[in-house]
DNA sequence: CTGAAAGCGCTAACAA
DNA sequence: TTGTTAGCGCTTTCAG
């Protein structure tokens, strides 16, 4: 049923339906002529009629690069808490880890299919900047930093630093690092950025030999160790990018004999859950997913409403959750 | 830019360029000259003008109960695979298991928002009932039977019974249940029967006090095994409804020096990763979550291009995953 | 094979 | 306040 139709139907003019369902100007009596008939008819505007007429979609894209990955999975829930609230859908794509896709959505979202985009972002390349550069919608990216444009990140730094100074607090005077690549500005880099810093108060030098970079999988996280394990100094405490790769190195270490925090200490940053349940708790930053899809989603509210705002970065703080991988390993060096 | 306009700019009618973007008979004159125009000006068709003219989206419904779920976010990883081949894209809607606002995006999605939906299904009361019927756009639903739908769903009673008679297998006599609502017809339900015809084969009575059902998070299965570990005759083998329960009372049994498996078989469904790294490994039924996805959205394809197509049922099956929690235990038995 | 023209269902400017 | 009317950008007859 269309507009003209139920308008009849009700004994109204078009107009008068279209103000009910805007809020536009109308009088009691008409209001009620169409509620009446509403339950009647059940009649419901169309939304791409509408889309067509007002050039508003009421619809976010979201683009993430794994839906199943804690983080990506709450950032998520965060956004589709706030739109859901205003009335927006939200619109998903899988990257899948495809930097080719995530272009070809930025520019399939540049049509007139949404309202905005946020943008889950891990790397970015030339192409990204591209594309960006040329959207007429407004985006929020979610996790980095990008100059030039709105952003919600976290401190990877400080979380890092923060993890690593920690360890290095208690004690320890070996550290070794498992990272990622630094093509990710913010757990390649920054979480690498923080790592050195620790160590560069305390005067500790980091060598080569020491330092890894590794993927994302709990199983780089058990190679990268092996690693770093296999030098003939052997580390005393190890800050993982990851949790999941925290728990890959534990894995390593389990089987080699090595006990945690007596003989490693560890810490890492993400606070997943998983790092709860291990065998002996994971110490990690933890960082605010859920309120970073939040506070993007309402950034990107506030630029559709006014679309000449100019960009802004929110960093968000993250907290230390100290857990047994740090925990009473401390004797251990008074030997 | 609309499409009168770059007409206008590529010396073609508009006829000429929606027959362009839509396959239509077309002079490989008249496509040449489309498509340098094109390269010049960028003109993309307004998917909703063609909406409002052809009656479809592009778009299908997805709506899920909580994303941050593992079985959740690979379902919707398994579809978004399917769907992104074909053109399609997800409008997602998480509902926080508030079963309200299930009906109310039924609801919405009976506008003509999406060419269809994808259900993640939990419980069903008389107001899904009423609303499904309701529907005129194909609708699949995953992870329950529901008479008269399209339906994908995992062999509850199946996994359940294989992972309780592994265990019984081995000698055990005193299992103990650990299940959530039998409102949820799969995980509740069907998984309890599993159980219990195992048992059955036995000739194991399955006493009340050795059963009890809990909710869905960890810590429900921590109190819920308090419970049946406070009666007099202690269990020696605890099958859990899911892995995230099971990994409650793996808690709850180490914190009371029970060991696993010896003193304590335990098998779960769902082989989430989780199971995979606690201290003693999770026996548990994989369920293929990912390919339900995959086949739900292929079954909805179906419908959506032939929309007269009866109803159909797919159930997956699962596979055995024995870890440790219910391995070499055996020998305790014999003593 | 092509273009003109009608119309999808809606909103908004306008005059009443 | 209200109804009439002119489009929004597109697809799809229909006649050529």
């Amino acid at each position: 049923m269309n507009i003209s139709e139920f308008a009849k139907l009700a004994g109204v003019s078009k107009s008068a339906v279209s103000r009910y369902f805007n809020k536009g100007y109308l009088s009691e009596e008409k209001t009620i002529q169409i509620e009446k008939a509403l339950k009647k008819y059940e009649y419901q505007p169309s939304l791409s009629a509408q889309t067509v007429r007002t050039k508003t979609t009421k619809l976010v894209g979201v683009i993430l690069p794994k839906l199943s990955s804690e983080s990506c999975s709450r950032v998520t829930e965060g956004i589709g808490q706030v739109l859901g609230e205003e009335g927006y859908e939200i619109l998903l794509v899988n990257t899948a880890n495809d930097y080719h896709k995530e272009v070809k959505y930025l520019e399939l979202f540049r049509q007139n299919r949404v309202d905005g985009v946020i943008f889950l972002a891990s790397i970015f390349t030339e192409n990204h900047r591209r594309v960006l550069r040329k959207m007429h919608i407004p985006v929020v990216i979610v996790g980095q930093l990008y100059k030039g444009f709105s952003c919600i990140c976290h401190d990877d730094f400080g979380a890092a630093y923060s993890m690593t100074k920690l360890m290095l607090d208690k004690g320890r005077k070996r550290p070794a690092f498992l990272g990622v690549t630094m093509d990710d500005e913010a757990v390649g880099k920054e979480r690498y950025r923080g790592y050195m810093e620790a160590l560069a108060e305390k005067n500790i030098l980091a060598e080569d030999h020491q330092k890894i970079s590794v993927g994302f999988q709990m199983d780089d996280g058990y190679q990268g160790t092996k690693y770093l394990f296999s030098q003939k100094e052997k580390p005393d405490c190890l800050f993982c990018a990851t949790d999941t790769i925290a728990l890959g190195a534990m894995q390593y270490l389990n089987e080699q004999g090595f006990s945690i925090p007596s003989d490693v200490m560890m810490a890492a940053v993400g606070d997943s859950k998983v790092g709860k349940i291990t065998a002996v708790p994971l110490t990690s930053a933890h960082l605010h997913y859920k309120t970073s899809g939040i506070e993007a989603a309402r950034m990107l509210l506030a630029a559709i409403r006014r679309p000449d705002e100019i960009p802004r970065v929110l960093r968000l703080d993250y907290t230390v959750v100290e857990r047994a991988s740090t925990k009473g390993g401390e004797e251990k060096i008074q030997e």
